[in-house]
DNA sequence: ACCTGAACACCGTTCAAGT
DNA sequence: ACCTGAACACCGTTCAAGT
């Protein structure tokens, strides 16, 4: 793409981005990498130890692109933007969850990142126990949902050409209940696996009012209620 | 391990669940494999097309380690011991969701698993399209979950010393919030991330036991609860 | 200082050959 | 039929060399 400007950075961690995007992340190699970047591989290695660098920087990269929620303000808008948000970015980089997985240390994007979620829930009135368990939650429905999105093999629409293409070599019979999902509601025009999304994400915002009602309500309040960092 | 019984594909998958049990997904390559297999590399082709073969075949024998929940059982009970044990077995095989991420197409294992899945809701009253919900949220949440403790550097008791070590090297005051959560309460004793599960758990099947009383009670409910394989 | 080319130890897999 | 060894086209990375 762009040719002759110096090598940097941040036009590697771009190009990075760009060939996982556009050929799958087992295609991007050192070698592609230079190539896309109009350089000999070894180029990089001046500006980035080496891939396992690279792979720490395309995570911040995301980290970056997702909105962090803002603490203080009303928890529900705040938590149902960011998931969204980081729904959206996961499924424009469906490498992004495989290469999180690889990870040893987060960096300082993913710690600003997720001291906000936990400052937010956390100003709202969520005791430190109940904000590690909407934390867990909301963390392992935003990821597991981009799994899933990412285990796809196309996008939107063709998911139902492609789910009756399985059920025309499959044997329907055998498999009665997902035949009838296929026929019944996958197939029909204008479905589309990610509108799944946002029924999840209330039903669980649905259950963490709840359980923030619930805990305002019982003896132990006084501690779960006490605000870390007050506003002034 | 078994070094001289005849090689066989059973015994290769076997063998290749050891190796990425113990030294990860990365490690698992054709030679570590035939090392382990005690024979030459291109021994295990005769028996296998080749990796990728291999890889579905791990998958495949996954599906085999979750209990199928049965359908027209007490729905609540099914799915929470499928969830349970899904998510004990991905615990046990941590690269488990990196290789089905990378599958093209599931195998009759992976189908029949999801169609007892499927045939559970819709045996307990859910219309499809709720049934289309349920099915996202619940696998939503159990890949999620699994993705997060694998990305955990390490297992149970562990996390509070590593936690410790991160927030003894990190800036505590740049991440307050991140502070409070692990000193409050991560790095107490007792503390095991794997507890979180029954929490998030259980607050999706309140929420889907919620829905499915909504629906029994709208108009359109003929249609809902519409049973497409009654008991005899 | 920034970039290069050759070389090394890997990887999955093909192919011709052994028993 | 089942297994083997050498070879091929890759991969990330080291190292000595170029500008």
């Amino acid at each position: 793409m762009a040719k002759r400007s110096p090598l940097t950075r941040a036009r590697i961690l771009a190009a990075a981005t760009a060939v996982a995007d556009a050929k799958g992340l087992s295609a991007l190699t050192m070698r592609a990498l230079a190539d896309d970047l109009g350089t000999a591989p070894m180029a990089v290695y001046h500006h980035l130890a080496g891939k396992e660098e690279i792979l720490d920087g395309l995570v911040e990269k995301i980290f970056e692109e997702i909105d962090d929620p803002v603490p203080g303000g009303p928890w529900r808008e705040e938590i149902t933007r960011r998931c969204t948000s980081a729904r959206a970015v996961l499924h424009e980089h469906p490498w992004a969850v495989s290469v999180m997985e690889s990870r040893v240390s987060p960096g300082p994007n993913n710690l600003r990142h997720h001291d906000a979620v936990i400052g937010t829930f956390r100003r709202a009135g969520f005791s430190v126990t109940l904000t590690a368990h909407a934390y867990a939650l909301i963390d392992s429905y935003v990821y597991g949902f981009a799994v899933q999105e990412a285990m796809l093999p196309v996008d939107g629409g063709g998911i139902g050409e492609l789910a009756s293409d399985i059920m025309g070599t499959l044997p329907a019979d055998e498999y009665p209940h997902f035949a009838e999902l296929v026929v019944e509601h996958v197939v029909r025009p204008g479905y589309d696996f990610g509108d799944e999304f946002d029924f999840g994400l209330n039903l669980v915002l649905d259950g963490l009012e709840a359980a923030l009602d619930r805990q305002g309500l019982s003896p132990g309040m006084t501690k779960g209620r006490e605000v870390s960092h007050p506003a002034p």
